[in-house]
DNA sequence: TATGAATGAGATTTCATTCAT
DNA sequence: GATGAATGAAATCTCATTCAT
């Protein structure tokens, strides 16, 4: 949980030259990140980006090569961060104990995947919208589940099925129903921001408890014809 | 499952005088339909779609008043058609019968959307590409749940708790979860085409077992702290 | 002799679909021309070629993929045929007659390119000003000496030697020293349009009579120290 | 021969308050120098000579007025020296002796051009890039050329012909014979750096047995029909 | 109905130049 | 004197749309 500081804070690795972001590319960025999440990224303009950050259109090119190069300042450091944070805790939950439940592995995952999103809104709609749209950026997202993660990941819920502790479908099912559950609370929550009905506390524990229920083994299977 | 005819077969009641669509059209939201799904909206240019279709570009606009005519000619019969028939499923289900279960309600929802996804892949890809990146867009998408679809489905729900079928947590997060889940599998379906791992019966199983149990109310609730 | 048509000519079978040059592409060539001579090539706009032409700024573009195609465009012909065709002439001379003389081969040489810089003077203004500005450019019109055309002038060059009609020079010398004075006599009335002191019979004559004086076998070499 | 120095030592003349050339207006103008001669001087950007000279941009404008200011600087003192140089030369001889011939009197001026291209290649290429590429600079160079030194070009050539050393043909046509063989010695020497087939005491001798024979007094003029 | 040449507003990007530090 | 971030005018090019044929 001590990497899910905001977004912002990885920008000065990926701009400057010592880390450091100056305040023009932080006017600049901000702006940007309101627009992009506001509309979308193409139509968005460069005037219009110059104008909200209240500097020169030439500006925007003298701290970045690209428009593009403004999306990736945004985007980059998120898709360098989120997924590998994402599988960490992957990582943790093997590592802990051997001992280890269903129940403790998805409410650890669930409960950081929340506080991320919560912090993160509008760099997360950014994502997402490209994610859906640009190819480029979809496999930039993608490619960052390397395989060894997946084979870590694999490993994890061949211990938990040995244990008995999930059902035993697909791995890849399983990493599919997880994600799709984090990502519906994703969407939900970077989509309508205004209506924040549920606490956090409650969000986690719904998301948690309908994963780990969704997940155990199967007294009786369920009949299909 | 009456309904899940192709996108196409909408195509002409939103176009030509009397539903009738010609064959010029008909090539024109073909090639567009095509190139959308490769791209994206706005990245698709009027002469790349003319080109594609093998007609003049001044044809796109005998034809359509614009080019995002030609998208709502694309989106407009899915957006018009899908929701209602998601929700018309519930409907079915309400009607059907006062004794009937979680089970069967979610084994014949989860069939019907899995199949229409099936038919209707590259429609969905662009819709759900718009879905994330135009806000205009989204709220059509988002606008046809009518209150009265709502209503209904909340009447199920609360029906299915009072029989002890569904856990007992607010309608607004079973809905989201249920959206997720279903969602999930569209993604994964719309972006990965190329891969078909496991055949549709599988799928509608797996969904449909994961959605039912993780549903279910609890016996005893898990603790989070 | 008969190919010293206008540059115009060659400019159909480089545009249009079936060697037509359309009445726009000829306006927009015959501003661009003017304008690239009266300037230079960086100097001129699109803004200015559209005006001039009296057509939009992207109907420049309709018509040409760049601006840089407009200026190959007006380029191509030449660099295509003026070199061929000077060299041609060397052909023709190989093949006449054995006993051709010095004398007999300069002269026709010097007439044919002394017709053709009077035709294209223009178009030979924008030729020469990029050869000099541009490494591409110079690049394309030295291609155009191909080295089968080469081992031609090299053959002829070693006839004549041998029939004692050529000074005993290396053949890259004397090429040097007629391309200089046929480039120079280039050079001359290109940028000097305006006084036309000579009539071009009596300029054919001096840069002949220059050529054979100074090519012919000497009697007794000039001593260096 | 004793002014053939470089064009750098001219560079003092024209920068600085008392023809001093301080470091870092070295350090620029050997920086354009170079990128002048291997692009062109539209193409090389002031950013580009900052960082080659390994100064600041803003540092470029302490030093020069304009950017242009820097192309000036460059050929200012060529365009101030090389025409009153070779003209000189004329003077020299002139001034000699009376019996001089035409052949002294070409083999001298030879030398020293050649000699003068040798030493001075890549600010010679950039002269004769902007001579044909800039009609204000190609104003320049060619106001160079005063009408006393005309006038006294024309009294040597008159004497020479009156003394049956040089052809009967119109001062002009005499001037641009010369001037085409020194300058295709030069643009050869300038573009193709690279291959220096033959060393310049040949250069000298082919050049000036050129120009001496191409230009003495003929016994029978050549026939054109 | 279909065509495709023409349009011109608008988009991104470059670049010489300024100026506060 | 030197710096380099900021500037904004201008340049090239794209693209949906119109309209005469």
């Amino acid at each position: 949980m001590s990497e899910l500081e905001t977004i912002q804070a990885y920008y000065a690795a990926s701009l400057g030259k010592d880390g450091q972001i100056t305040k023009t590319q932080r006017k600049i960025l901000s702006a940007a990140l309101a627009l992009f999440a506001e509309k979308s990224y193409e139509e968005v303009g460069t005037r219009e980006i110059a104008d909200r950050a209240g500097v020169a259109e030439g500006t925007l090119f003298h701290n970045f090569t690209n428009k593009n190069g403004i999306l990736k300042a945004i985007m980059q450091p998120i898709v360098q961060h989120i997924l590998p944070m994402m599988l960490n805790t992957l990582d943790q939950a093997t590592l802990d104990e051997d001992s280890q439940t269903l129940d403790m592995f998805i409410v650890s995952l669930v409960a950081d995947r929340v506080a991320f999103v919560e912090r993160n809104r509008a760099s997360l709609e950014v994502i997402l919208s490209q994610f859906f749209n640009n190819a480029e950026d979809r496999a930039a997202v993608l490619g960052m589940v390397s395989p060894e993660v997946l084979t870590q990941a694999n490993q994890v819920m061949d211990r938990l099925k040995a244990d008995g502790e999930l059902v035993d479908w697909p791995n890849h099912m399983i990493l599919q129903l997880l994600f799709s559950t984090l990502g519906g609370y994703l969407v939900e929550k970077v989509l309508y921001a205004d209506l924040d009905v549920y606490d956090n506390q409650q969000t986690v524990h719904y998301l948690s408890d309908f994963l780990v229920n969704g997940l155990s083994p199967r007294r009786m299977p369920l009949q299909v014809d």
